[in-house]
DNA sequence: GTGTTTCGAAACTCAAGCGTATCGAATACG
DNA sequence: CGTATTCGATACGCTTGAGTTTCGAAACAC
């Protein structure tokens, strides 16, 4: 830390309080300490904020001046984490699922993401809020998505009139955790043709 | 507990050990009470000894007795619930698939169940021996099933010639596991034909 | 410079839970 | 009966971590 960080928006109608800026890389710090820690020890209770302010170089007094307790944070800092869904060509269907596929093997394949889903699925009456906003930022979003796409398939034929959406969700996004969780994590990401495979498979079914 | 639900196996070649035997009905009521907690919460520091002897009715001695620590506890547990692989009829791959989804979708909404799974998945740097116990026991000897399964599909014709196997594992599996998260886990177990309708899916694919 | 606020570090209080030890009562054997 | 062992209950020492407080130093505004 040889130069100075501090900083603040400075907006015209907020006249800056007197003394020492909080510092914006202490903040950053702290937030990818979190989701590090997070990554790598699945469970919230795990999760000390010792280790976090260890981790990021910062006192304790540091993260408790910005966050009241552990939950604030969490929420603060699994919400950085959406990273936003792809646009579609809109050309083919099946060109667009191998889109959706990809996103879902990346984000399987990251710590993480991982994280996110297994806290999403596992603490839901440990953490109602912070579960329920991991919801409606990244969940919820995904699956709204995923459906349009299988309805736009059965609209123009390109899927079968009597798909059962909500089986068919689960097929893609089922098979694709599962792949990655089964076969090792990291080289299923590596093979790129991956989602392209699964998905091909998926449309023409296990039948000869 | 009026009677005495004391005894030992008393085989001849041991000669029951002078003292007070050990209570049978409190072995039992500390598994269940830990598969009970288990089941509730999911990871495993938020289970404690204090929880289970309370739930069990049992002092911590009577625990400490028995195993010296709460992995060996845990271990005993979660071994009691390996429920057997039901035979197969072997007519049809087909009816055989549905079969086995059936079992998939029982033990899905089974809370004890779906906690080994979390368990086996998220844990395996904390409690290597545990998770690696888990999978001896219960899951490679299903994924070997499934796997021969969907070979003899191949070899009878029933199933395409170019089938990816793993790729199939993981349609049939994470369908299962990942429908039963999505829409709710306690209907889903009711409606009896939902194996036989996503086994069906997955034999004719999505495509028209 | 003074004043204000934040910084990292360290100490603190408080609660939870592990694993052990001790207690009187209960249950077996001989 | 005496002896041995387990029973549930309780207390203990110990560690971990949450959240608070205090401290001297640093970073700003004036």
């Amino acid at each position: 830390m040889t130069t100075t960080d501090e900083f603040q928006a400075a907006g015209a109608q907020t006249p800056r309080p007197a003394g020492r800026p909080r510092s914006a890389r202490a903040e950053k710090a702290i937030i990818d300490a979190t989701l590090d820690l997070v990554g790598e020890s699945i469970g919230l209770s795990e999760l000390s904020i010792e280790a976090i302010a260890a981790r990021a170089g910062v006192g304790k007094t540091t993260i408790y001046r910005r966050w009241s307790n552990k939950e604030d944070l969490l929420v603060d800092a699994l919400s950085t984490l959406k990273t936003p869904l792809p646009p579609l060509a809109g050309v083919s269907v099946r060109d667009d699922l191998i889109v959706y596929a990809r996103v879902l093997l990346r984000d399987a394949c990251d710590a993480r993401n991982r994280c996110v889903m297994n806290i999403a699925m596992n603490e839901a009456e440990r953490h109602p809020r912070l579960v329920e906003r991991i919801h409606r930022a990244t969940i919820e979003p995904r699956r709204a998505a995923i459906a349009a796409l299988l309805r736009r398939g059965v609209a123009t034929g390109e899927l079968r009139a009597d798909l059962d959406v909500p089986i068919a969700m689960a097929n893609l996004v089922g098979t694709v955790m599962w792949y990655v969780r089964t076969e090792g994590g990291g080289e299923a990401a590596g093979s790129s043709d991956l989602a392209e495979r699964i998905v091909d498979h998926l449309l023409a079914g296990l039948g000869a």
